[in-house]
DNA sequence: AGCGGCATGTGCGAAAACTCACAATGATTG
DNA sequence: CAATCATTGTGAGTTTTCGCACATGCCGCT
């Protein structure tokens, strides 16, 4: 009799996350499942897969190749996945939207009920997250990036294109000369984006007083009167306790990219939700 | 969260076997089991899959998409499966050999105790049926068959020839006229087979006084005098209570290919029990 | 060095899935 | 046309599987 496919699921998911419980996130169940199912594969195979260290799982060799061998039955899975939602008939059901944390607040969340008056079966679930969702493991259905993606399969559509400015609180500006201005960043994990770039760019020797990793923080704090934050003007234009600071120094701005998996590029459904979103962003 | 992997499995298997029943089969379960699964999977999906009629079960148009992309996913199970098996340590393990059921009878069955004398720990499940298993569904690890196959990724090999001649009972040779022979013939499923056209053409215009899908059945008639069957040299040979009849018409003669895998023909295990299965059939 | 966060292992209770046995239905065959 | 075979459907009982809660252990940070 066959091997028990949901044994191998489980044990691709641990192989893919590195860990039990991360394995069983993805999952949606419980970390102990995953360590029995995966417990019941070993079993089943004769095979000793993974070395059950501290604090994250090994795979040994047999491990390993079995895993190599899973590979295309996962990719298949999600293609499958795939499938089934693009056989979903008419506009009805859910999409899985993923988008940078600040669009996703600011453009599209406020919108939402425009959507959901023009076709009230969509559900759409927004996940507003810095890590990129991966379209290929259905973990969206469509997204938002800052960024063309190189991966296989994706079509991808340049649908906007939103500037930076450095924002401050009125008071702060009138009070403070320019060489004590001080600067709002994003943490070092962004060191690598072209606003943070900019910003620094912007601020030369002057200090950066706070670093956070969430847009909304800088600007609550450049609202406050902290300092000046590189905030989209979306955001920055619409927020009446903050104005717009003509930094001299040029200006930067980043494209919009609105990406889809090629199989589901023509489901109604989808087709609809894409056609939302570009009407949320095309104003920024 | 993804789909359950074991639902696609039993839909899968439903769709590709058509009935409940034999999906059960070839997984181990029981059939309520499978319809179990497939409604899950259809509530999962949200699609209707499958429209339950009468006697088997039809898919609908989503689940025929869905089969066709779970195909993939099927062919990528069966790689798993084999690389398990590849992946079997030194010469321990079950292999799952398929042969013609007189070539299993007679050729290997009556040899197993040698492999197991020279590898103990090597377990062989012999299968003797007419139905040609399919090795990349791994219903055997190793077949024998009595003609090149030619589905992809399998290697074959010619190991080895066998004649058919005509045999009877000695009695019934002495007091029967020529022309008044009978003959012994597989049934009418079986009328493509060289031999079988072989044994009409000598038969000519008399009759076939029995039919039968089993050789040994052939085998035991003509003993008992009711006319000449068409057996392999290596049963008629053997038999103390049959004697070959020249036929004058020329003789027939049949391939054995050995055929395996690719992903399995480097595996230790395998290769042992290929060995022996080849000094089974040289003496053919 | 202490502490918080994250990961794994264990025991138990609850829930779900599976098997078994039997009934019903429809197709095929003599 | 009856009978038989194979399939699907239903209900009951039992096994198994799962999730929760807690304990333990390791890493990184202060």
């Amino acid at each position: 009799m066959p091997l028990d496919w949901t044994d191998l699921q489980h044990f691709v998911a641990l192989a893919r996350e590195g860990t039990l419980s991360a394995a069983a996130r993805t999952l949606g169940v419980d970390h102990v499942t995953v360590a029995r199912r995966v417990a019941a594969l070993e079993q089943a195979t004769r095979l000793k897969l993974v070395d059950r260290r501290a604090r994250a799982y090994a795979l040994t060799d047999d491990g390993r190749r079995l895993v190599q061998a899973a590979g295309p039955m996962e990719q298949a899975a999600f293609a499958i996945e795939r499938s089934v939602v693009a056989s979903r008939p008419g506009l009805g059901g859910e999409v899985l939207v993923s988008a940078p944390p600040t669009l996703a607040n600011r453009l599209i969340a406020p919108r939402l009920v425009e959507l959901r008056r023009q076709h009230p079966a969509i559900a759409i679930k927004l996940i507003g997250e810095k890590r990129i969702a991966s379209l290929n493991r259905r973990e969206a259905d469509i997204a938002l990036r800052l960024s063309r993606p190189k991966e296989q399969g994706l079509i991808a559509r340049k649908v906007g294109r939103f500037g930076f400015s450095l924002y401050g609180a009125p008071d702060y500006l009138k009070e403070t000369p320019q060489h004590e201005l001080g600067f709002i960043a994003y943490d070092s994990s962004m060191d690598t984006a072209p606003q943070q770039q900019w910003l620094k760019m912007i601020a030369g020797p002057r200090p950066i007083v706070f670093q956070s990793s969430d847009l909304e923080s800088q600007a609550a704090a450049a609202r406050s009167g902290l300092g000046l934050a590189a905030l989209p003007d979306f955001l920055g234009q619409s927020d009446p306790g903050l104005v717009r600071l003509d930094s001299g120094g040029g200006n930067i701005s980043r494209e919009i990219w609105l990406v889809v998996h090629r199989d589901l590029r023509r489901t109604p459904l989808v087709r609809a939700v894409m056609g939302f979103l570009i009407g949320c962003v095309a104003s920024a």
